[in-house]
DNA sequence: ATTTGTGAACATGTTCACAGCT
DNA sequence: AGCTGTGAACATGTTCACAAAT
């Protein structure tokens, strides 16, 4: 339905996540509308940064006003895919899969896990929380018969681009990806990758005196805070 | 020791991550030398970034001939810090807390969880693996008496940012923040937030039709432009 | 008075293209 | 010839600053 002018930067849209979060937050605190400024301040971006990632989207705002928070909660749930329910596929029913079964937030945000799936014959027939574990053979029927286009992939990482072909042939568009391995994936489909390793290896390359300065610190702090929380 | 001219970028360290991977692969598959066309088809990036990368951190490769894999690879690893054991202590003893502590690429990359630390009384006094359990009232205590600088947040987001003032305060100079809450830390601490919810959401973004193409095509990959979306 | 929306200025990151070394 | 190292060109993302709206 609603396509963008120009091509929405990554960095935009993880921002808007951050927003949405606020908002909702927000909205349970009983403010009918926020401020660029104030909006900033809690997700620790700048004022402008966030009207023109809001700008990206389209004109939500009120000059001398700021934003209607329920309104433009709606719209960026909207537009961030998260006005209905999708239904997600885990594969690797190891400790990560488990833990990712088990992560609260997924399901709160509508990301359902409809489907598990692994390769160890122990682990087929298992079931968690009434979800039962279905063998990777069964893969692609159980995809399209449960409409899976997202995938929670957590399998080890020598067969992480097997399986992950395997789940584009059967449909899926958008993979989650925790193996330490670059997938290359067809046009069309989205990979994100969750590289733990790597995460450690960049705060230790700024531990090791890599960087110049270890948090690029927090601008302002001299403006005084107003939003008092209590 | 080694601090480099300009300060170097998130995503140079983050592909130099990659590089060391794919050098250490060319070791055991006995590989005296690479050039930068080859590693950048291995990380799938361009040869002329390998180049630009590596060259930020000094001269290694030889004109007409490329890189020396052992040489490069032993660079790399003291860069980023991984020359030697990072001691860490892992903060939260639930269910992801429990799957980092089972993650293999951990240890293997140098990364030794030394402590853990939980507030749940029944979860203090028991042992992972021969590393007892502590109370967060001992975190300060075990950090010093361990030498930790580096630790994995996996508590709620509700308490996220207390016990991560508390860390900071025993001397712990980078986190890997698993709790959905940006954390607000002095400068010269690093923080690495891994949000999992935030990375699927990016994606049903995508899925939804907020990108223009899913998936921005591999680079060259041959001759394949336009890919069509299925 | 306040706060948005946005072009323009700026900063940062990536790619090009080629001189220079082996 | 082959391949690196790098300035310059380019592309992308961020901040500034101000006109427009309420």
């Amino acid at each position: 339905m609603s396509t963008f002018p120009r091509k929405i930067s990554d960095s935009t849209v993880r921002r808007s996540s951050l927003y949405l979060r606020v908002l909702e937050a927000l909205e349970l605190e009983g403010s009918d509308t926020v401020s660029s400024r104030v909006l900033a301040e809690r997700v620790g971006a700048t004022a402008a940064q966030v009207r023109k990632d809001l700008s990206l989207f389209g004109t939500f705002g009120t000059r001398g006003l700021g934003y209607e928070v329920t309104a433009l909660r709606e719209r960026l749930a909207e537009i961030l895919g998260l006005s209905h329910e999708w239904p997600v596929a885990l594969v690797g029913a190891g400790r990560i899969g488990s833990a990712l079964f088990e992560y609260p937030n997924f399901r709160e945000r509508g990301f359902q896990i409809v489907a598990i799936l692994d390769s160890d014959p122990r682990k087929v027939g298992q079931s968690w929380d009434g979800i039962e574990i279905h063998s990777t053979r069964e893969l692609e029927r159980t995809i399209e018969r449960l409409g899976v286009e997202i995938a929670l992939l957590a399998v080890p990482a020598s067969v992480a681009q097997g399986v992950a072909d395997h789940l584009v042939e059967s449909g899926v568009r958008g993979i989650l990806n925790f193996a330490p391995t670059r997938l290359r994936v067809p046009p069309g489909v989205a990979v994100n990758e969750v590289d733990l390793a790597l995460e450690l290896e960049t705060l230790s390359f700024v531990l090791e005196g890599g960087g110049r300065d270890g948090n690029p610190a927090p601008e302002d702090v001299a403006a005084g805070p107003e939003g008092e929380s209590r």
